[in-house]
DNA sequence: ACAGAAAATGAATGGTTATTCATTCAGTTG
DNA sequence: CAACTGAATGAATAACCATTCATTTTCTGT
């Protein structure tokens, strides 16, 4: 019962150190969001969080501690959803492949919020060292995850032309490119399409595995 | 002999006002490549330009036009790229896409401290509708010429099942997503692997046309 | 060579914002 | 319930930064 309370209750002093962090993080995307990584100041997010000024520097030390953590926040979500999907014994390659679409192109990836943050930090990349490094480390531990899925799949079929390695490059470039669609033109396409535009790529390489439908 | 002087010296005072206004939009763009978007100051941009600080708002009234300005510059630098070739009559279909691929990765176009402004504004697009209505413009002008050069290839070549613009919204989104790898992976990806990736899709959707190296 | 026009300068200004810390407040313990 | 602990507050501070404009410098026409 108290546990409860403690995880959900929203009142000042009732949440534990973690769950603080977590809502100032999740303030943090929502002002970036709103007014840029550029218009975001300490005011804007913890009036977001509904706490008080100096709250950001208790928990976080400052300005740019709570950027990092943030962006370790969303690539960390990303990455936990990645990996949990590449190591459920109970799933096939071919349908480890499928539900790794699904997350890339689910709500709680897609959201525009998050889109927003994402793109603001890889803008700031070449400049700020840290966020380049947090980059390093995701790129190359799921690129390794889906190149060997590529290449199980390889195997299945009869697929004598397909570089798994090639083709989890193009992957990734054409879903981050159509994370961008999704944030600059939301009124064209929508994640569902973009989805389909994804699988469609795919069965150009496994089209025993994975089929077009004509008209989305 | 004057001509020259004006185009080419950088000495204070030499230079029309046009001239002046690219060198301080060149100097933004190295500055938002070394600080970052939110890192950019007046201070620094000027000093970048090696020109006083009060010249920004001489030129530009305001931070904020500049940014805007420098924006539409590198936005106008890739469309404009693109028209010349779309409109260039002595080109084939399947040679105007060559030519499109060959300018979407060239130096010209990958030079990452561009990049890193693409994204850095492409992060800010949520945030003010100006920079959204800049990519609006943009991005459905090149879509509405690239998708006809589609068209004109599939009926070019035998390929029934081909959705040109289907292909167009993966290829522009392919072409994107390498853009951010040549960002974040400088050491990885290098341009002319890149093309090969955007060539390498463009193979599977009209093979008589182009061919993929293997083994690039 | 001179006057007037235009461009550029940079010290001064005023508004903004991250950070600090003395104080308040809520939960816990004996 | 009183003393204690540590989380939270927000006024005050100090640093930063965009913008202004009086002054200086350069250019142009005569």
């Amino acid at each position: 019962m108290d546990a409860i309370k403690t995880e959900f209750a929203n009142t000042p002093r009732s949440l534990s150190k973690k769950a603080r962090r977590k809502q100032l993080i999740e303030a943090t995307i929502k002002c970036i969001a709103d007014k840029g990584l550029s218009g975001t100041t300490m005011a804007d997010v913890t009036q977001q969080a509904g706490l008080s000024l100096g709250i950001v520097n208790l928990h976080f030390q400052s300005k740019e501690k709570l950027l990092i953590e943030t962006m370790r926040y969303i690539s960390t979500e990303y990455t936990d959803g990645l990996t949990k999907i590449f190591n459920d014994q109970s799933l096939s390659a071919e349908q480890k492949i499928l539900a790794h679409i699904n997350f890339d192109f689910s709500r709680k990836i897609t959201d525009r919020n998050k889109l927003a943050v994402w793109f603001a930090f890889w803008g700031e990349t070449k400049a700020r060292p840290t966020y380049l490094s947090i980059c390093a480390t995701y790129i190359s531990e799921i690129a390794t995850n889906l190149t060997q899925l590529f290449a199980n799949l390889k195997q299945e079929g009869d697929y004598g032309q397909v570089d798994p390695e090639l083709v989890c490059t193009c992957y990734t470039a054409l879903s981050d490119g159509l994370w961008l669609d999704l944030l600059v033109t939301p009124k064209g396409l929508k994640p569902a399409q973009a989805q389909d535009v994804a699988m469609h790529y795919l069965a150009t390489q496994f089209p025993n595995h994975f089929k077009i439908q004509i008209g989305r």
